[in-house]
DNA sequence: TCTCTTTATATTGTTGACAATGAACTCTGC
DNA sequence: GCAGAGTTCATTGTCAACAATATAAAGAGA
């Protein structure tokens, strides 16, 4: 406890209701009670009420009226639909990233595939994937896209989604160099302001995501 | 008045606020007070306050902690903005379409584009596009996709976003025949079940149509 | 006259009590 | 023993009063 706790705000909340179902603290399907949840963070409802809202915009709460709130589960078309989604947002992202980079940018993208290189050596499992390198690359990349519009949607919603979903459906293996190689692939053609290539090649990227979490669900 | 009015419910609020936001009841830039607003639809300010960050939800509304809400003014960056993200969905729109429809869809498409020609003939001026039936046809693209995600992003958030877009910045033509023509191009590749050419012809699409709205912002 | 401070007002944020709704349980009749 | 109706309980929805904050206005000093 870092010292004295002021009395925490809506947004403060929802922040850490956030924290709290990504992290595994409150598992899909739990349910979330205005009344406990006030009691939890010393508040009355109605700023719970907020927060809740607030969460259930990001797609990490089921709300229903009259009903109320529960930690959010995936059925598999969901899933897919969440990856269709990712599918276009992220081919664009790299549209426009090829069509913006400059040379610090082509820089910052090569030194973080090197070190992703150096993750996958040291685990040559490559159990450790989907790990926050490989989540990086599509950071960075969407940051370059210089559209807060999409960067907002990906890092707020889709992305806090697909954590979610991890958690539900347990994906232990990523795809280790596989996901490196196609990473290479996508930083050639941003650096060589290919748009339609890099679009193409990341949306590709994204449905080999998928087709191995698919296989992965459906094979167990 | 239909009869007698029941006490509205947070939603109801929601949907009379979007629907005043989207007809221009509400300007770009005006306050919403809550107060006003609860005296208005004769309830108190919770369910209000309720209705306002449903409606900030889908981007109606600028919402500012402890200052208020407004309704959203767009920039022409925001537009921009805008109208990446409707090329990134569409585009997956069509690319998934084109790997679904069947006999019965396709000539439900054709059925579309032969009475938005009609209309275009009827009106030669053609001012009168980005109309029901331009509309019509993304919507039932985006239907026949069969991506609830995507669809509702598409109708609950961006679609009302760029009719406020065009409220804030009078656009008053569309592009008549040469939408309808890229319409029709459209078609025959989902028609012919050639996804990556349908999302390419509807990505290049979307850009026409922000090409016609950005030199008619720009030329005046 | 302008700027900075201070005060006043209006608006949002929060709270606890009350109303309405949904879920669980019990009791009856078969 | 089982299905359905009625009742009880828990939870969400609503309200009006209060606290905290931001905006606007008024006044003092240079």
């Amino acid at each position: 406890m870092t010292a004295k706790e002021q009395r925490l705000s809506a947004a403060d909340i929802a922040a850490r209701l956030r924290d709290d179902i990504l992290v595994g603290e409150r598992s899909p399907g739990e349910r979330l009670g205005e009344a406990e949840l006030a009691e939890r963070f010393g508040v009355s409802r109605g700023p719970v009420r907020d927060a809740l809202r607030l969460v259930a915009g990001s797609g990490l709460i089921d709300f229903t009226p009259n009903i109320g709130a529960r930690v959010r589960e995936f059925s598999l078309t969901e899933a897919r639909a969440l990856y269709q989604l990712r599918e276009a947002l992220e081919g664009q992202v790299a549209t426009l990233a090829a069509k913006r980079v400059g040379e610090a940018d082509i820089k910052r993208l090569e030194r973080l595939l090197a070190e992703h290189a150096l993750v996958i050596e040291s685990h040559p499992e490559n159990a450790y994937l989907q790990s926050s390198k490989d989540r990086d690359f599509h950071l960075v990349l969407a940051e370059l896209a210089d559209s807060p519009l999409i960067f907002n949607l990906l890092a707020q919603e889709l992305y806090p989604q697909l954590t979610l979903l991890r958690r539900c459906h347990r994906s232990s293996k990523g795809r280790g160099g596989r996901a490196l190689i196609e990473h290479q692939r996508i930083v050639e053609a941003v650096s060589a302001n290919d748009c339609e290539l890099a679009g193409l090649l990341m949306r590709r990227h994204i449905q080999a995501s998928w087709n191995s979490f698919y296989t992965q669900q459906t094979s167990k």
